[in-house]
DNA sequence: GATGAATGAGAGTTCATTCAT
DNA sequence: AATGAATGAACTCTCATTCAT
């Protein structure tokens, strides 16, 4: 049970993007994802272990893809302030151009139980560490004040990029997400500096 | 139907916050409410429409006391700093001190669909502009600069907020949150300079 | 329990009739019969034992003056032919002119239980009884068939006028029930002679 | 939803007769017709949009077989007296013989609201046609007087045959109703002449 | 007599999950 | 591996009825 690749493994798991940004997480059934997926109803299981299991699966995926291309991304900054930039631009960027995930990521991902949030930190950790060393690097180079609490400035940086991202997917993304980046980041590096 | 007084209504809010704080929204039942608040499953009904009912006007009951409070504690304030500070003491101390709202805004409000969402945003928005005329009043009082975007800064200093308060309970309380107002603040103010 | 005078039983029965042939007996509520009869919803159970006893006592008060009027109707007429036309006449007249009483007594009485028509039979076969009288009457008038079965022509002239009027209402009483009172007297009296 | 073939339809339909038959419709579970039908509750909803689904199509099924076997048994008569006798015959025998269709066809199926009728009326409406082709014919073959009102005479036809079987079914079928065979086509047939 | 808030049993329906094919 | 019919536990919500005031 839960084979974790193969052709239809990646299908369901595109499908279930798209079905759970329609319809969202608690309405979604299992048959409509299979639907949308072209599969039987019990194929699923096959895969996955259940919804939550799928939903869990999904973020694990993209926050994966999303971690390993920001890491490359970084090796071309200077700086910590040019890594910060890029954070910020490819948070926002790979969101705006991604609704699907934005939804998915913003909003329903929230709609599981605190016991199964396990699955969701693990990931969120290796983003939450990359944060992390961009802000001891900035103190290392003198950029970022010496007193400045590593934890609580990540907690800071993810929280104001998080909400910028929730409210614009609430607002029915009516406006242009990715010119928040400068105000964002200005804001940011100041109040590290 | 949704008579919304009378000591039955409070009894059963009351009851519904220790229960979703314990339980989880999603998997708590009517039943589990009603008997906690020592009522007929049926009476549940006639003071609220559904589940979902009872956590949006949870919600906005704590909210709109919240909002209250706050207010006041700002008549105290003599500028824009002051007031930014009370305001990350306020919502830091408020929640640290109510264990069962902490848990039930930071996670269950969360897990409710985007639509139902609008019974939370209306309370909620009036947070966001008590933040907004405080960035105003900064940048009014030269503690600010002019060119910051009120907006973007309000959703920075929520979303920083939010971030460290939802960091504490996933923790599970594991440490002092009040102590994070200073370096919160600090980070903050410098940003909006 | 069920106090069957006062002024309210009777408002409590208008009330009734007029909810029945609305909304069906079925879905009808204790509580709409109480709203539109202008009563607390306890109060139904001072004249009343449920609401099945609501619809019977309904019919049987109905079905009572029907008989009582039908009688006298009667006592003008010479013989058994005019008594017969004269009780298709008054059967259809009646319920013609009262639309609440015809959707009740044709529709929403057969809705219920078939140990509970007992309440219903009583009153109809009073109704019954008056139908194989002038028969017999007829009879003996040599206007009928000697070898006649009395009851089989009771029940054939019952469910003749029976489903016309109920056509009629279940057309939305779309023509005039009246007129068809010629062609059914003229169908059933000939097929007693 | 609704998938109306395979061998469990069919085995859902049986127990629902029996069931309704037994019990009365209002008062049977889904849990019981699935109880008797052998299968669990879930899977009755495979089948059927729910109960007043079942005994709808209960009707259908039963009336679509009446219609065609009785058009069958009307190709054996020479003239329309032949006919409405077989059709008589062929009545009170297919309801003499099948208990519990006679008890849900003259008892259960009235007790459903008026818009689910509709249901009903279809199939129903082809039996109807069935009869007033009979009366039609007879008027031509001149056995029939030509001024005879066509519908109506359908109606007191059908309406005769159906009170006799309703008070049959509500006597407890204490008689043999097969009998009421002869006496009920002499009387409508002379009505007709 | 009248009220109407409170009761709580009850049933329909959904849907994640299984498993024989 | 894939299917999809079948399962049955789970849970919401309704509403007839009661009874303290």
């Amino acid at each position: 049970m839960a084979k974790r690749t193969g052709e239809k493994y990646q299908v369901i798991l595109e499908a279930a993007v798209k079905t759970f940004a329609r319809t969202g997480f608690h309405r979604t059934r299992i048959a409509d994802i299979a639907g949308e997926a072209g599969v039987a109803d019990g194929t699923v299981y096959i895969y996955f272990k259940n919804k939550e299991d799928i939903l869990i699966s999904l973020f694990q995926n993209l926050m994966n893809t999303f971690v390993e291309e920001l890491k490359n991304e970084l090796l071309q900054c200077q700086n910590a302030n040019e890594k910060l930039e890029r954070i910020i631009t490819y948070h926002l960027t790979t969101l705006a151009n991604r609704p699907d995930q934005a939804k998915v990521t913003q909003i329903e991902l929230r709609q599981i139980d605190q016991v199964i949030n396990k699955g969701i930190s693990k990931p969120l950790k290796s983003y939450f560490y990359l944060i992390e060393e961009v802000v001891e690097e900035g103190k290392k180079q003198g950029l970022y004040r010496h007193n400045l609490d590593t934890r609580i400035a990540r907690k800071v940086i993810f929280g104001a990029i998080d909400e910028v991202i929730t409210c614009w997917v609430m607002s029915g993304k009516a406006y242009d997400l990715i010119a928040l980046r400068n105000p964002v980041f200005e804001l940011l590096v100041k109040g590290l500096q």
